[in-house]
DNA sequence: GTCCGGTCAG
DNA sequence: CTGACCGGAC
């Protein structure tokens, strides 16, 4: 049965996964109703926020973030009030976070949205990808977290997730490894992008995580061929 | 001590 | 493409 969800070069059968995606979209969202954190970005959700927790998040963790995310949205409560800002503030309110270079390409690319943008975040992927700091991740992020647009979203959490999954028993490819991708592509769930995305990313940070993986209160176990394997922690 | 992570400069 | 950026988890 397991084979049954793969091509026969071994690669991930997305037929098959395409025609999986709905049965696997309703179990993630189930889950995430009831396990979803209440974090601050969530619980005031826009695209300026999302897009300052998203670049706080690339290299730090949730716990840490928390009140740096707070005390930043209560300086610069949107694009405007940061492109407006001096960066000494700026960095100094980053202080503890450490990527500075972060914090300065989040000033410079809010002083671009102000100039280039009408002072409103761009729901636009190409723009998004124009901007200091916002690479193929985050652009991604800011467009389906904080715009609820259907695209796919893969960080390191996400792609391990995918990959245990569909079993994907090699390493992943740095950055946006194509098969995995794909993979993310066909499972989106186009009429409710933010929420599938967001659920994806809280299983692989609460569930599916890197060292051992709560198989047991997983709720794609019925589903995830590296289970099915008992090859869930040695994956991607 | 080693590894990890998005993005960017080189 | 590789290495640098930083601090925390292991
Ligand atoms: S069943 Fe285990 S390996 Fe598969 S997605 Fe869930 S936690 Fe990850």
């Amino acid at each position: 049965m397991a084979e049954i969800l793969r091509t026969p070069d071994g690669g991930v059968n997305l037929a098959r996964w395409r025609a999986a995606a709905p049965g696997v979209a309703a179990r993630l969202a189930g889950w995430f109703d009831g396990a979803r954190r209440d974090l601050p970005w969530r619980r005031h959700r826009t695209p300026w926020r999302t897009w300052v927790s998203e670049v706080m998040l690339q290299q730090t963790q949730v716990a840490k973030v928390v009140p740096y995310f707070e005390r930043f949205c209560a300086a610069w409560p949107d694009v405007a009030d940061l492109a407006a800002a001096p960066l000494e503030p700026v960095l100094k309110a980053w202080e503890g976070l450490g990527y500075y270079a972060r914090a300065r390409n989040l000033h410079r690319a809010a002083r671009v949205v102000a100039e280039r943008h009408g002072g409103r975040v761009p729901d636009d992927l190409d723009a998004l990808l124009a901007l200091p700091g916002l690479g193929p991740y985050t652009a991604r992020a800011v467009l389906s977290l904080g715009f609820d647009r259907p695209v796919a979203v893969v960080d390191g959490n996400v792609g391990r997730v995918l990959a245990r999954l569909a079993a994907v028993d090699r390493p992943l490819r740095p950055g946006a490894d194509p098969e995995i991708f794909r993979l993310a592509e066909v499972l989106l769930d186009r009429a409710a992008p933010r929420r599938h995305n967001e659920a994806l990313m809280e299983l692989g940070a609460l569930v599916c995580r890197p060292g051992r993986p709560a198989c047991g209160a997983c709720p794609l176990s019925p589903v995830c061929l590296a289970r099915r394997r008992g090859r869930a922690a040695d994956l991607p």
